[in-house]
DNA sequence: TGCCTTTGTCAAGTATCTGGACGAACTCCC
DNA sequence: GGGAGTTCGTCCAGATACTTGACAAAGGCA
């Protein structure tokens, strides 16, 4: 029974002013004409707009560009440095931190372990990580960026249940403002992972939806340019869809989730049985030398050829592949992007992710359907932490 | 590479005037202040937008409502046949016409039998029925919505494909447009059906899923209050997503289709054949004496406690809560709608579909989810293709 | 009856976009 | 080298639409 919000002047300026700067942004260095050119936008506006931002030092003439039969344009540039995000991946194991710029470049990256951490005790070892990396850094600092595991209510920044943690209903955005005094963002890893993709990575996409495949599955659902949370803010969380009738029981307590077959955890636990079954095989020799399997040791029995690991690895990529049919189905994105551990794994995984989710979707979509693993342009939920502190303050992936 | 547009005061005022007509249709008749209240709009603004509204005869002062402390309000209401739409359910067997008014109450349906029909013919059909609609209602007339199976081009109007009708890239909303004088909508009839939902049900869903389940099965995708299309105009296409790994051939040249297992043709090639294994059984009756089965034999069948239909039907509605459950985890919607002939089968297959689709989703998502029928409010379709008019020309399912 | 509250409107003010005009700066061609 | 034409950035007047404050009309309450 929530009302739609009215618009207002401010709101016009706003987005205008996003669009100038994503101008800026995407194919800067570019002229006020230009600018205009491309936004609709008068250079009446534009230019008023640029002033604003020149004077808020996030923007800059660099000089005179080429005429193409009249008045030479000034190109003006972002300044990247202008502003700085600090920018939080709330890990299993780790807690990371990174300063960065309005590019996701990183300044300076911090880390703690947080094993065995959790409550208020993991709240301070946030509190630390950024005071340590805003010192020096403060009056350009535009907001705080956090990625985590587990439901995130975006909107007000609370954080719902992080088991591992022992959160539940953490008003964590709200804790850091108070604290810190400056923006913050929270968001679900996966889904700030996407945004970091639509931003970083050099491709806009309106549509696009971001699959991370490690311990956990999880995605990130990017709508006409926006993040789509979903009504209890749960969009993405295919995990725990129940893709195998007679699956083995997930952490979340029922049978056959999706992590259950394609998860890292899951193509670690059937080759360490394979492992076990043929001691002699590489594998197996790699078990007992270490005495635990990895994702390395994997991708090594993979390149080596290996039967029984490709057959393993391309069951757990099919069952992603029949999931992101459904996707296909349901939301006919153009493009979907796959990272994380498992995303790693190489063609083998990929080609059987790809060739199972188009001989299941229709061919009529399918066919446009771009399956793809992310370009490696850094850690995906840090920039995504940023990505989403950038998109909040500045705009920077309007929609429309 | 499309960038967004920019904002203007035009668009302000436009959403801003849609927030005030929504209000009226929602809630009327209700004050002015009140809808400032409601909008968060000033007394001054609303005022204006309803002096435009009366002016244009879209609504009416109705006197006095009862004070509450001070002067007492004057009621406003919409007038429901200040405007008329022309919808259009361009069926398999059949197209279908109506004249609505902004509630989409009928005022004159009419129909014609289009077996055999296509290509221009098929055109001329239309055009028939609209001209034979519209006469008497010129002035009035708001627009003309066409629903129709198949992929559009909603931005366009353009019918991507339409098999039976021998339609390509047809531009649908251009031929129509140009000889009737009117602004034309055209979508995909299951997408048509959720917006209908959506606004005339009573019942306002930010997100909402509605799934058509027929001879065909397709959802609507409603997000943030808006249809959402898709990168190739094909969100929503469910019904040939690949669910049964040894399904039968479907229509679309593929095996074990969604469609191929939970549509009505599903159901009445699975109770044919069941019928044909058991000619004394009550529904081996019904196939000696008509030749055929249909849903109402089904629907019989199933009152009557026939055990081989009941797990026929139950399979089917198994089949498609599995997809469900891919839906909720992908967008975790709130409220998902069923329609179609195969959901008026009743509890035995609603009950399986839910089922389903709650044993296969994340507990903390599905928790949520409301799976149910769309209430009896009239043909969805035609319903669904004058709510397409209403809120492109109106504004009347404004999001945000 | 007098005071308080609420409604609807008006007038002045403000924010922001629009469109025309103009000087500055550059190219091209004679 | 100079004039014509083009493009850029800005200025200014004008238009649009929201905001704010004020006020009369209309009602309740003591």
């Amino acid at each position: 029974m929530t009302f739609p919000s009215k618009a207002t002047h401010q709101q016009t300026r706003a987005h205008n002013a996003a669009l100038v700067l994503r101008a800026l942004y995407d194919f800067g260095p570019i002229s006020r004409a230009d600018v205009a050119r491309l936004s609709g936008l008068t250079r009446t506006t534009v230019g008023d707009v640029v002033g604003v931002l020149i004077d808020d030092g996030l923007a800059r003439e660099i000089g005179r560009g080429p005429s193409t039969g009249g008045k030479a344009p000034i190109l003006l540039e972002l300044i990247d440095g202008a502003r700085h995000v600090i920018a939080l991946d709330l890990g299993e194991f780790v807690f990371r931190a990174a300063l960065m710029d309005l590019r996701g470049q990183v300044q300076r990256t911090i880390e703690r372990p947080v094993t065995g951490v959790s409550g208020d005790e993991a709240v301070d070892v946030v509190h630390e990580l950024i005071d340590e990396l805003a010192t020096g850094s403060r009056e350009t600092l535009l907001g705080i960026g956090v990625g985590t595991p587990g439901i995130v209510d975006a909107a007000t920044g609370t954080i719902r249940s992080a088991v591992n943690l022992n959160w539940q209903d953490l008003p964590l955005a709200d804790i850091l403002r108070a604290r810190h005094g400056v923006p913050v963002q929270v968001a679900n890893d996966s889904r700030a992972a996407a945004l970091a993709i639509e931003l970083f990575s050099g491709r806009r996409s309106t549509n696009l939806v971001a699959v991370k495949v490690g311990r956990g599955i999880g995605a990130g659902v990017l709508l006409g340019g926006e993040l789509f949370h979903g009504d209890g803010f749960g969009a993405g969380e295919i995990g725990h869809v129940v893709v195998d009738d007679d699956g083995a029981e997930c952490r979340c307590g029922r049978f056959g989730c999706l992590e259950t077959v394609a998860s890292s955890r899951a193509i670690l636990l059937r080759t360490t049985e394979a492992a076990n079954e043929q001691p002699d095989s590489p594998l197996g020799r790699r078990l007992a030398a270490s005495g635990e399997l990895t994702l390395d040791d994997v991708q090594v029995a993979l390149d080596a050829g290996d039967e029984t690991t490709r057959r393993i690895v391309v069951a757990a990529g099919r069952f992603l592949g029949r999931m992101l049919a459904g996707v296909i189905g349901v939301l006919d994105v153009e493009r979907i992007v796959l990272h994380g551990s498992v995303a790693e794994l190489g063609d083998v995984w990929l080609d059987a992710v790809r060739d199972e989710a188009h001989r299941r979707a229709l061919r009529l979509l399918a066919g446009d359907v771009v399956i793809e693993r992310a370009a490696p342009i850094g850690d995906l939920v840090l920039l995504g932490a940023s990505a989403v502190v950038l998109t909040a303050e500045l705009g920077l992936s309007v929609g429309r």
